[in-house]
DNA sequence: AGTACTGTTTGATGGAAGTCATACCGTTGA
DNA sequence: TCAACGGTATGACTTCCATCAAACAGTACT
C-alpha cells in the first residue's frame, strides 16, 4: 500500500499571521483538539464531530495544510491528516500547546 | 486628571477563537508586539509604525479591545491601550507569550 | 467662545471567507 | 467492467472584514 504526501509549506515558510488565520474558526479549532494527539486521523465529519458538508470539510482541511499547520498522507482512497506539532513548535515554541489546552478547557472534548 | 475606562469582556468572555480571530491580522500583530512589555500606548500610528489611516486604526483597536485581548483608559482626549497580559495568562497560559516572541522573531522589531 | 486635537462613527467599497450543492476524479472491490 | 467510496474542485451565495473618507464628538488651550 504507498501513501503519497501532498504539498506542504517548509517549516520557514509557516507565517504566523497564517496560522493563526487558519485557527481562528470554530470547525479548525476542533481539528486541532482531535488532532492534538499527534497521531493521524481520517478525514472524516464524525471523527471530528463535526456537522459540516464533505465538501466545507475538505475545504478546511486545505486552509489547514496550506498554513502549515497539518500534514496529510494520501494511502489509497483515503487520506490522513496530523498536527504538524514538531514544525510547529520550532517556529513558534509553546504555541500549539497553549492552544491545545485552552480549546480542550473550552470544548470540554 | 481624571482617567475612564471603557466596557472591556471579563476574564471568564475571554473566547479562544475571537481572541484568535483578533491576532490573525498583520496590523492587530503588530499592535500586540509593541503592547508586548505590558505598558500603555498611545493610540497613534506612529507609536506602532502603521502606515494605516487613523479611522482603520481605531478599528483594530476596538476589535483587539472587544476579543479582551487589550485595556484602553480614556484620559482627557487621549486613549492609551495596553495588553491585557494577567488576564490572558490566566486564561490560555503560554498563549500571549508564544505569541509575542513569535512576532517579534518574524517581524525582527 | 472658538479653534485645534484625538479619536469614534458611519457609509461605501472591494475582497476574502464559510457553507452548500453539484459535478468530477482516482481507488477499491465485487 | 462497473458501481460504490473517499475526497476534491468549481460555482453560487451570503456574510464578514479591512480600508478609507467624511462627518461628528469631546477635550484642551488660548
Amino acid at each position: 500500500m504507498e501513501s503519497e504526501v501532498l504539498e506542504h509549506p517548509s517549516v520557514e515558510e509557516i507565517d504566523l499571521v497564517e496560522v493563526l488565520k487558519a485557527l481562528s474558526d470554530p470547525a479548525r479549532l476542533r481539528l486541532l483538539a482531535v488532532m492534538g494527539d499527534g497521531d493521524y486521523h481520517a478525514c472524516r465529519a464524525e471523527v471530528y464531530d463535526l456537522d459540516l458538508h464533505k465538501s466545507t470539510l475538505s475545504h478546511h482541511f486545505k486552509v489547514m495544510r496550506e498554513a502549515g499547520v497539518t500534514m496529510t498522507r494520501v494511502t489509497g482512497r483515503n487520506r490522513e491528516t496530523r498536527l504538524r506539532k514538531e514544525d510547529l513548535d520550532a517556529r513558534f515554541p509553546g504555541l500549539v500547546d497553549s492552544l491545545i489546552s485552552g480549546v480542550t478547557k473550552e470544548q470540554t472534548t
